[in-house]
DNA sequence: CACTGTGAACCCGTTCACAGCA
DNA sequence: TGCTGTGAACGGGTTCACAGTG
């Protein structure tokens, strides 16, 4: 895919959130009458500016006809190809904790062609068994997991203790991307994508806004 | 607590790293010598720019001294306070799902003061079963239930299906702040806090970067 | 006419740079 | 001297407004 420039994080995001509203409206379709959709109807469905919308998707092409709107099925697959789900992503789960879990069993994945190849914990008890058809392995045997069955995604769901040291197994053996649930500030090369999601934060922000 | 102005969310969001990093030295702490923290340092360790920590902590008030640095255990009293992690709060979870397991199961809760009081689902078999000491009520309950404790906080870990439906019984029973997991945008009175965490968003913009 | 695509204006968070002070 | 607190400059994302077009 071509690099364009200075494309921002959050708009990347909202193709996100554009692709699943789109998915929605495509898994639900029955009527032929209802195949278009314009940038007004998208930002009534996700409370999004609707130039926003268009200046979000203007950055990839010119996907719009004027004076009609956007085809969705087609939109939906720009979106698809642009964010990477038509491809097949190799993920393991470094925590067999209740969140790695959680993110095992969740259905969405699949769809989305995250395949989760494993996961890893250094609980005597957990490892052998299965979580929803996957296997628990000994965290020992992460780094030749990742560099055997090229693994691209990494998700970190240890403690924030451990995370950094995890961390850096999975980028001595080839992975290309994290996505952290500990609570701390990994250092990490800079050709690997970090995205840190901090469940902790959303909770105390909201007490502050309680609290006014 | 006073009404500030315009304070951006953003900062709130920062002052829970802060906090988190303070939480860290004050309970590693032994040596006395380790009192006093600079701007520079928690930059060092978070992540984040020393002159924007300096300018989100002086939003609050000015709690360093000029040519040394904050008091490392008092500038945790204050982030405590400011973000009301001072305080009980009452918390449900709606959806006794992996995800809902998995926040009941947090640790990290408790300890900041987040007490969660009932788990609601509609599932047969899960009610009347208990997770890590929390009971799993009939989601028929819950109005009542929200009524009769006087909670405060929502967690929504439902389906993206039902969790218009599901938030709507909360605010109908009095709850002041919704923290929703489900994929999809919740239209709520504007005195409600909500906050969203979209896991889903998180995974696809990591495969857009791994794409280029 | 309706709706997209987009330059320009706007707004606001970030960073700089330095005055103020222990 | 060292580090905070902060006005000012900067940068960049958002919104406006309208030209372009089916």
């Amino acid at each position: 895919m071509l690099k364009r420039k200075s494309i921002p994080h959050i708009t990347i995001n909202r193709l996100s959130i554009y692709y699943r509203c789109l998915e929605k409206i495509v898994e639900a379709e029955n009527k032929k009458d209802y195949y278009i959709i314009s940038s007004s109807k998208i930002a009534e469905m996700t409370g999004i500016n609707s130039a926003q919308i268009r200046k979000d998707l203007a950055y990839f092409g010119q996907f719009g006809k004027r004076g009609t709107g956007y085809y969705i099925k087609n939109l939906h697959i720009e979106l698809r190809k642009i964010l990477g789900l038509d491809k097949r992503w190799s993920v393991i789960i470094a925590g067999a904790g209740n969140l790695g879990q959680a993110l095992v069993n969740y259905k969405g994945f699949k769809k989305r062609g995250f395949i989760i190849k494993g996961i890893f914990d250094n609980n005597p008890l957990s490892i052998g068994k299965k979580l929803d058809h996957v296997y628990i392995y000994d965290i020992e045997e992460m780094e030749k997991f990742i560099r055997k069955k090229n693994i691209m995604i990494g998700v970190l769901t240890v403690s924030a203790n451990s995370a950094q040291e995890v961390a850096n197994k999975m980028v001595k053996s080839g992975i290309r991307a994290i996505l952290n649930f500990a609570p701390t500030h990994l250092i990490l090369p800079p050709e690997i994508k970090l995205h840190n999601v901090d469940l902790s934060i959303e909770f105390e922000s909201l007490t502050y806004y309680l609290s006014l």
